[in-house]
DNA sequence: TATCGTTACATTATCGTTAATGTGGTATTA
DNA sequence: TAATACCACATTAACGATAATGTAACGATA
């Protein structure tokens, strides 16, 4: 008769089992409970060691009702700049014994909020959401769910939950300014299709430095160039559409671009390298978000930053508080900007 | 006395005592199980989606001994090379119904067990490990706990574990020869310092090309360029460090660099475009991963692409049938690789 | 000495599911 | 008509831990 010798793995019970005390008094040596004697809590912790004893978070999840695991709902983690923050949540998450789980919703709402489900159902102690246009509905539901949540980069309206973001006006307003001081006199204010809601904000800040510098509302211009992440098989498409724009806004006289993020600015210029009609040459060029900082990319780009850390740590700070029961009312945490030139401004 | 509405979530009992059936049944009802009637089952699921039940992942899991979820460990996010990986690997997981975990190593093998040890103990159904230097404590204890596993990209040794990788010495032959048909006769395989298990196969192919060319032994040489991803305190020692190897470079004659992968070859680029010494047309460039098919970046880098939808599906692949209980011997899976000419290899 | 508190454990309940069985009633078959 | 087979549910056990109590032994205190 064949015994198998199935080794399944090691539980509290075997343990128990081999130093002949019960399951509770293995559960309390192994954490440290006072309410065990020296000499057990010694024998069991080797008995432990020597069985291979790795705990079972999920039982303990069920039983405790925390699993530790912070959910993190963002675009995508190609776009670099999500990588990045993941990285510096990651960081401050592990560093207060939690992990993390990053969903990808590709921006879509119907995505999002289908993450948003199985964070819920993954009980899931918290949830740091970078919000898309359509995140409405999963802001709905995280508090229809009580799911302690935080929002990042952008807020869709004010006061309805924490959230940390930064200055964007202020960083609309230095990246313009930057293209002022850098000579440029007709202003382009350049973005991806869609409206974000950090948008306004920033256009705010460009509309302010130009007021501040006399630039008439006829030399500023506002180009929304559409879709495509520029990956997509109508790649090319979208490009040449996106070169004509530029062509057009420098026949008009337009050298100066702000580019709402640095992943966009890449794009564009992409679309000036790949084009006959216009150049790097022919534009002051700065945007937002200061990636370069964290990837040493060959791609001097004038670019407003901020801390990724900051950001990072105040998301966790705020949400655990909400974990740990705090009701106060929303709190928004603005983070300041700097300017970092590396010459795209085309300063003369 | 003032009664508390204090809402928890609903559960199956909740759904079983206002439809009046038992838990079971319930449970069978919601997952469609034949020996529910089909006016009970009809009742069942309203009056869950009427209470607005969503089912608890960590009981489930707990019950079944499934989790469906997959560890990814990997060195960072901040790498697009793992950020585009990471979201090939979610697509081809959400497929299947299987949520991602992304942890990462930092390359520190260390953290790297640490990790494994996290997803032991919250069971995991399977992991995709990507190896660094020091992976093989962390496969032996995979093994050990009967861990499914899967190795991407890299493997420390043959036939221990299933893999899937590239054809790295078709990669680095190609990228060789493309740098020798573009004119460059003195070429130099550039990498980071470690030396990584694909490392071998990459120099095997980068010799191979020189040999079929008639490259003399005197005309090849081995850069390794130490440390720092760039973004450390000591970036510009490192850099200066970097230029001085390339101007020497550059005074030997040699004018074809291999560099191990995009990643490196952005921070040789940096490097050249910051120095007075050496510029990017002083060399022909060519490397792998063809990271710019994913992110639309605009440095034209001359590639080696793979494609990275088809590691993600093989990954999940052959997870997944060791998930289900597969023991046959650990498989190998070799992807095409192709070249990609973006013009840095300086073709006259 | 009776009461009390403390120490060091054991016992039992519970988290929310799913799996394995049990069961009464009706329909089918020999 | 008795045995048999479903059907549609109920009951019970289990997953592996933690939380809430329970308790025997002992020393200290009134």
């Amino acid at each position: 008769m064949m015994q198998t010798t199935e080794k399944k793995r090691v539980t509290l019970q075997d343990i128990a089992a081999r130093t002949g005390v019960s399951v509770n008094t293995v559960s309390h040596a192994l954490r440290n409970k006072s309410d065990i004697s020296a000499e057990t809590c010694r024998r069991i912790q080797e008995a432990a060691r020597e069985m291979g004893y790795t705990g079972n978070q999920i039982a303990r999840s069920l039983r405790s009702g925390r699993t530790h695991i912070i959910a993190v709902i963002l675009g995508g983690l190609s776009n670099p700049f999500y990588g990045i923050l993941s990285d510096a949540i990651q960081d401050a998450a592990a560093f207060k014994r939690y992990t993390v789980m990053v969903m990808c919703s590709r921006d879509d709402p119907e995505l999002e909020l289908q993450l948003a489900e199985e964070a819920i159902a993954r009980c899931a102690d918290g949830v740091i959401l970078f919000p898309s246009q359509g995140s409405q509905k999963t802001i709905e539901r995280f508090q229809e769910a009580k799911m302690p949540f935080v929002l990042v980069a952008r807020t869709p309206a004010e006061g309805i939950a924490d959230a940390v973001v930064w200055d964007e006006t202020g960083a609309a307003y230095l990246a313009t300014r930057h293209l002022i001081e850098s000579g440029h006199r007709k202003l382009a204010y350049v973005s991806d299709n869609d409206v974000i809601y950090s948008s306004e904000h920033r256009m705010e800040g460009f509309r302010k430095a130009c007021d501040a510098s006399g630039i008439p509302e006829s030399d500023r211009c506002y180009l929304k160039f559409s879709g495509s992440n520029g990956t997509s098989e109508n790649g090319s498409q979208w490009m040449e559409t996106l070169q004509a724009s530029l062509t057009d806004l420098k026949q008009k006289g337009f050298n100066g671009l702000f580019v709402f993020c640095d992943v966009e600015a890449w794009h564009i210029l992409q679309a000036l390298d790949h084009s006959d009609q216009v150049s790097r040459s022919d534009f002051g060029i700065v945007s937002i978000d200061n990636l370069e900082s964290a990837l040493a990319f060959p791609v001097p780009l004038c670019s407003i930053g901020y801390s990724f850390k900051e950001i990072a740590d105040n998301s966790i700070r705020l949400l655990r508080k909400r974990i740990h029961g705090d009701t106060s009312a929303p709190q928004k945490v603005v983070l300041p900007v700097e300017l970092v030139c590396r010459g795209s401004c085309g300063r003369s």
